[in-house]
DNA sequence: TCCAGTTTTGCATTCGAAGTCAAATTTGGC
DNA sequence: GCCAAATTTGACTTCGAATGCAAAACTGGA
């Protein structure tokens, strides 16, 4: 007695508890916890209130075992530090909570982790996995080769074909390419993101091809996504055109919010009027009044949407082909960069 | 064969599998992946090779169930767009990753939605939690029912005996509150936080008495820690002290930024020439060329560092008394305030 | 009241690894 | 080369819930 009562207290009651204090077997327990079992009213009646008495929540563990279904996602994120990566991330959560599905989250400092972060993946048999950070071909084929859906957030799978939610960079980057050029500008400058970035080299590209396409040229500095980097940048620019720049596109908002101050404040410019910046993402201080970052605001909620529902498709059905969902991100005008 | 093959590729190998492979039995195995275990150095090599050729990763929902211990942690955060948290989080995901443990987030939209998280919580038989969101004294105590650890963030059990670390924000706001005293300001304003904050009503609280004990007087405004919120309660608190407002004290940075925006933009006054405003917390824009913002900075590493330590410790020891550890912040001076 | 048909129930097995214990093997001393 | 001691190994059980199957308990119609 004194034994089973110090067992309850010490960890959760079993169904084997249950069962006992409602004098039924454990398969009637276990049934009385699925939906579309054949319990009797009354036997279900008794077996709740034994469960609620016990305290008993059925053990995701064993059930992760015997079912072959964790209920668990990993969540692989490299820079959390990026605020655009927070709101994701909470979107994400909460989606996948409201389907019954728990999140097993990976925050890498560098993206060299990846491969120590699959081993926990593979251990955890996780359904699935979404990611924002960079995956060789070799390591997604080790999701395929285990049967593991994964879905890829603002990144495609290079080389392999794989499921993936994206905001269109390229005619974002048209749209404000297209806007500079014909708002007057001259001198035109790139503030890249770290080349091994997916989005960043994909943005940079499609404003380089832009802007040669009209027959502009352009200097290209790199950054590292970071306000920092966005007011280092802006200086080799300077220096480079010899002060002449008047039009800055930013691979992300951070950095040209740097860019912005940094304008302002170390070379006294006024921002739109003496040099445009625009950004990407939409993230919280682009709107913040100082800034108003003419930028191409990212459709979070339906990307996430979209992301937890591809991924729970192909967790029903594995067999799903690989899709890719583009979304247009949304001009917001702001009120850093003079657009036509 | 074709069957056993088409399990192997399906799904993650099992010990059993690699045991044939290697000619021993199961408990081979899985000695071989214990390292205390006795293993002849020659079999070892044999199990090693067939994992490797099977790419087997031992089960940890297997382990979980045999061992009670799931190797999981739950970290609870109420709001990750605060801006402060999402460095909080990667530093305790990454802290924790690094001790072999995993992570299970749980973000949660509202305040309420924590019961249907403990369920969860409680499925999984996490090994412990760390929670930076508001628990009631039954939900505390349904941890220690279950022998769960948990060590809060930023707030301490209120009513029960819990392990925590926090930032000092008393001795914080003493120190703002003391410089803005002796910067000679004359008409103080404070922007609280949501009642619901445990940080933010001691912030108030400190910054409220030591207000009085220097004799001086000052009008609250409730905000709710955004940047919009920033610039209603300044708005607020112009109306009510006739624009005659100098020093303001805001429970947290993203706030003070909002009200430092609001006062150049929508007042026109010079920070901190014609007011003053400070801040709490560090983050990151608090030190942005706009703003450097005059803060306290919490020691992020240190806490998250004694956070983790605190609950692994607890993990191993679950006896251990509760403990609260209490980080004194920094001090940044910034430039948006006149501090003696 | 009896029986066929339906619903409920329990038994026994399963998932994959860990750990106990006794059997098998190796080691070393002489 | 033999024996005791030390090491290594495998058979078997365990963790807690799910489920196929057969037994048991109902249901209602005649």
């Amino acid at each position: 007695m004194t034994k089973s009562v110090s067992q309850k207290v010490r960890k959760g009651a079993t169904s084997y508890d249950v069962a006992r204090q409602a004098g039924v077997s454990q398969s009637a327990v276990s049934r009385c916890f699925k939906k579309g079992a054949s319990v009797a009213p009354r036997t279900r009646e008794k077996i709740l209130a034994a469960a609620r008495e016990l305290n008993y929540y059925p053990n995701a563990i064993a059930q992760g075992l015997i079912t072959r279904r964790s209920n668990l996602v990993a969540i692989i994120i490299s820079n959390l530090t990026n605020l655009y990566y927070p709101e994701v991330l909470a979107e994400l959560t909460q989606r996948l909570s409201a389907q019954g599905i728990r999140v097993l989250l990976f925050s890498l400092a560098a993206e060299s982790d990846v491969d120590e972060v699959l081993d926990q993946v593979w251990r955890y048999r996780v359904d699935g996995a979404i990611v924002a950070a960079r995956l060789h071909p070799e390591q997604l084929a080790a999701f395929a080769d285990r049967g593991v859906p994964v879905v890829l957030y603002n990144r495609i799978g290079e080389g392999v074909p794989v499921a993936s939610v994206c905001c269109d960079s390229i005619s974002g980057e048209h749209a404000l390419v297209e806007g500079l050029v014909e708002g007057e500008h001259q001198v035109f400058g790139i503030v890249a993101g770290p080349a091994d970035s997916y989005v960043g080299e994909e943005r940079v590209d499609a404003a380089r091809r832009k802007l040669q396409e009209l027959g502009r040229s352009c200097a290209v500095v790199r950054g590292n996504f970071d306000y920092a980097s966005g007011d280092a940048a802006l200086k080799e620019l300077m220096r480079i055109t010899d002060r002449k720049l008047d039009a800055l596109i930013c691979a992300n908002d951070l950095m040209a919010i740097g860019a912005i101050d940094s304008a302002r404040i170390n070379f006294g410019l006024e921002v739109p009027q003496d040099l445009s910046v625009v950004g990407f993402d939409g993230v919280g201080p682009a709107t913040w009044l100082a800034y108003q970052v003419t930028t191409i605001r990212q459709p979070v909620r339906r990307m996430t949407e979209a992301a937890v529902a591809m991924l729970v498709e192909r967790i029903e059905k594995p067999e799903l082909s690989p899709e890719q969902r583009l979304f247009a991100g949304e001009l917001l005008p702001g009120s850093s960069a003079r657009l036509a």
